[in-house]
DNA sequence: CTTGACCTTACCATGATGGGAAGGTCTATA
DNA sequence: TATAGACCTTCCCATCATGGTAAGGTCAAG
């Protein structure tokens, strides 16, 4: 099969499939005549546990080791469980900065009189105006 | 005021500075007679503010339009709320999509032995073994 | 044989940041 | 005054994962 199907196939792009073969992460299939890319069951199996992992938020580089534990039948199912829950808890420190954000953010909306005047305690927010009057008066 | 002075007091590196001064975010500043920039007070509060939009997780573009409306006397708070109602959508949706990163990934984890065997549930998952024996079973 | 859909490589762009090299400037001290 | 070290300048490169485009080769159907 050719590169546009086992993208199809995969839910990776050819671009992608390429760019994956480049730096490694997949290695080179084999050739037609007319040096059109071929792959079978197996690549296309890989390219989809790599769109997975991807899905799951995981780089590239940890997808990297996550394909050769796969691929090793020896490996320990602890060794993979570690690189999931360190992804975990870096998951979850991203969300609680996010969240910082967001609780910020509504609070400043929320003072916010979204009007025609021109006062904004969002902006003042963000000029560094720490202690906002209206805030502190409620 | 040399960069150096203005990135320690505004949180922005020097090299962000001069970024930021390429791309237009800031106006060229004044330059003293070998070539170095000059910052007063003034420049330091602008950069304070893409500071604090930056760190609320306003890209450089929003961050951009929201300097502009600080430094509009006669813009209406709206325009900014709408902007800032927009950011925490999308900050909502960044967290909806790593809840559920986390949510199958714990799953994963919770039904890996992590132990020398090398019965891997998070590499069944990741290579679409789809419905799992472990976790149907439970 | 032509058309259109596919493939190839090679290069450029993104967004925000950091790193480094090569060279000029300023300040303090010996 | 000379020199060391800390600063500044510009320019280029790297990141990370992905998309785009251009110029050219291939293949299948009509």
């Amino acid at each position: 099969m050719n590169i546009g199907q086992a993208a199809d196939q995969s839910g990776v792009s050819a671009k992608m499939i390429r760019y994956y073969e480049q730096i490694g992460l997949i290695s080179p299939p084999l050739r037609t005549d007319s040096n059109y890319r071929v792959y079978g069951p197996d690549e296309v199996h890989v390219l989809r546990f790599i769109k997975r992992a991807r899905t799951l938020g995981f780089s590239v580089e940890e997808t990297s080791v996550l394909l050769s534990l796969w691929q090793d039948r020896t490996r320990a199912s602890a060794e993979v469980k570690d690189i999931a829950t360190d992804h975990i808890a870096a998951l979850e420190t991203k969300i609680a900065e996010l969240q910082g954000m967001v609780k910020t953010l509504s609070h400043l909306v929320h003072c916010c009189a979204g009007d025609n005047r021109p006062d904004c305690p969002i902006l003042d927010d963000l000029a560094g105006i720490s202690a906002k009057q209206t805030t502190k008066g409620l």
